[in-house]
DNA sequence: CTGTTAGCGCGTTCAA
DNA sequence: TTGAACGCGCTAACAG
């Protein structure tokens, strides 16, 4: 087992200094053509590649971002994972993740732990974490680069990436409309969790839109989870008929789901009598009984730009500009329908 | 913003050496009580935390443990993460994941290229890779340190870790006898998914015990995807009714929650018509209507040890011991009950 | 555009 | 049990 070729090495091959070879490695411009051309045949034909220890030590970075989560979505997570790994990759750094509990009256500490003991170069926020003012706060006193995936407020543009929930929040109120429905009831995910407040707002803009009002009976409140799905379905569901309301537009998948599960449970058949519609499109959303209107996040669209514009904090060379929002788009799937009843 | 303390500034501060310092950090036993005390409270007092980059170049290793994986379930995935981060952090360890295609003919190719390229110290293999015998082949000429969780074969145990899959798919179609099926169907998953084979010579098992015989019709092939449950619940639930089994026993919860929306598609009320169980108890599970009737897998457990047994094998001082199986656990939920027909 | 000279902060060989 | 000096493989000034 022959040990690997170092950088000196390729230079004594290549007849050049050290340091041309550092060049070349690191893509700098201040090497001529021909060198360059010269010193990647020796490093292929030498089989070198740079030792990321070494680099990590003489460039004073770990070359390590985290993504610390608090997620209860399983797919949310990996959706992030997945969208930024290759961004990250490509530019020889790699993910540490950390579970954390966003509740916790010491997050913000507990994350100083992580990102100090593990000496991370940046850190990606994924909501609730990206609204976290206390999290914020630590970050820009101790320096460390980071970038907010879906925050709630609009501030801080050239730091975030945003999924313009409140619009496919609105557009899917809209649809329901279409559909004929104007009991369109709304269930209201966690406070902390990002998207909640554009969301709801959306609901508002598209009865707006669709000239139907805003009525306080038919918006309930959840926690984004399942059981708070199941528990909203059946407070809307056991209202008299008249008041009942004949869709039920969740902010989250998992809610959606419970409030199909309320459904099932008391005999309300879906799409028939109720519509019910989600947000995410999780793998969730295709697998439950009927499979569930919802929107689709880009999610690893957002996750991939993100990693760019950490990428880009890290390299200090382009000016930050903010993120163009990514698209979500509506799923019609089998939760849906028109009316059934009169009015 | 003050620079952090080097080695050198604590061994300064203590009036010892450099070394000293070293093998008070490193835990080393050829240092006296008094002069460790005396050194940790320098330590303390200028909260100093030793530099990970500086270890990684000078101790010839990353500090890094690499996590591949092609895995459909997000939850397998974050709970094997969440599993054993804390025992990999314990050990100054970080993990990083590595997304791959199972079915890639340059599966091992690729995975070296990653391995190298990120310089891990060690792998730790989810199923199906940890089936993959030119993976492991290509890391035991790499000499790359590894351990397999559930893999199929039960040889090599002192770089696996294994859940005992064989003996909770028999306690379930046991289970199901039990309550009175006598035809009790079984959807084989995925060839090269770990547990496969040990969880249909469990049920196979569990038949025997039952004083059930295997019958080759109600024995259908699926891929362990939703679809694959689809497919498979409506070929099941579509013989003419003398044969048309009981009860479904679906080798993970994926297929179980497609066999279940088959079964709402025909008209076929579960569990009074017809019983349905999944295996792994992933949050699907307990997301569908009914909730699912499963196996608990105790995956997190498994990845502890699986961690665990790894950082024993990259310190190199404890004696390669096999783990003990983790034991998993019936999750009796709405989908299984009684037979209502006569036989 | 290229080369020379110092470190980066720790582990490790020896000797004491 | 402790210490001194060297080296890990590369980047970062600066000089040419």
């Amino acid at each position: 087992m022959m040990t690997r070729p170092a950088i000196g090495t390729v230079a004594a091959e290549a007849r050049v200094s050290i340091k041309t070879v550092s060049r070349v490695i690191n893509n700098s411009d201040r090497v001529t053509a021909a060198t360059r051309e010269h010193v990647m045949g020796v490093i292929r034909r030498l089989g070198y590649s740079p030792s990321p220890n070494a680099r990590r030590l003489a460039g004073h970075r770990s070359l390590l971002v985290g993504l610390p989560f608090d997620n209860p979505y399983a797919s949310y997570v990996t959706d992030v994972q997945s969208g930024s790994l290759a961004s990250f990759r490509a530019a020889n750094y790699q993910v540490v993740m950390h579970a954390c509990d966003s509740q916790s009256p010491v997050l913000a500490d507990e994350l100083r732990l992580f990102v100090h003991s593990v000496r991370v170069d940046g850190v990606l926020l994924t909501p609730p974490l990206s609204d976290s003012a206390a999290v914020i706060e630590m970050l820009d006193r101790d320096e460390i680069p980071f970038v907010r995936i879906a925050p709630s407020g609009r501030n801080d543009p050239t730091r975030s990436v945003f999924a313009g929930d409140r619009e496919s929040a609105a557009a899917m109120t809209r649809d329901l409309a279409t559909l004929g429905h104007r009991r369109i009831a709304f269930v209201i995910g966690h406070e902390r969790d990002a998207g909640t407040a554009q969301r709801y707002m959306g609901y508002c803009d598209g009865l707006r839109l669709s000239k139907l009002s805003l009525d306080a009976r038919w918006v309930v409140e959840g926690d984004g989870s399942f059981e708070a799905g199941i528990a909203s379905g059946r407070k809307l569901l056991r209202m008299r008929k008249a008041d009942r309301p004949t869709a039920i537009f969740a902010s989250t998948d998992l809610m959606a789901a419970g409030v199909l599960h309320a459904a099932h449970e008391l005999g309300v058949a879906v799409p028939t009598a109720l519509s019910v519609a989600g947000f995410g499109d999780e793998p969730l959303a295709s697998q439950v009984w009927p499979r569930l209107t919802t929107i689709r996040q880009p999610l690893q669209g957002l996750a991939q730009q993100a990693a760019a514009m950490l990428m880009a904090q890290l390299r200090r060379d382009s000016v930050p500009a903010p993120a163009v929002p990514v698209q979500s788009s509506l799923v019609i799937r089998q939760s849906t329908a028109v009316v059934a009843s009169r009015c």
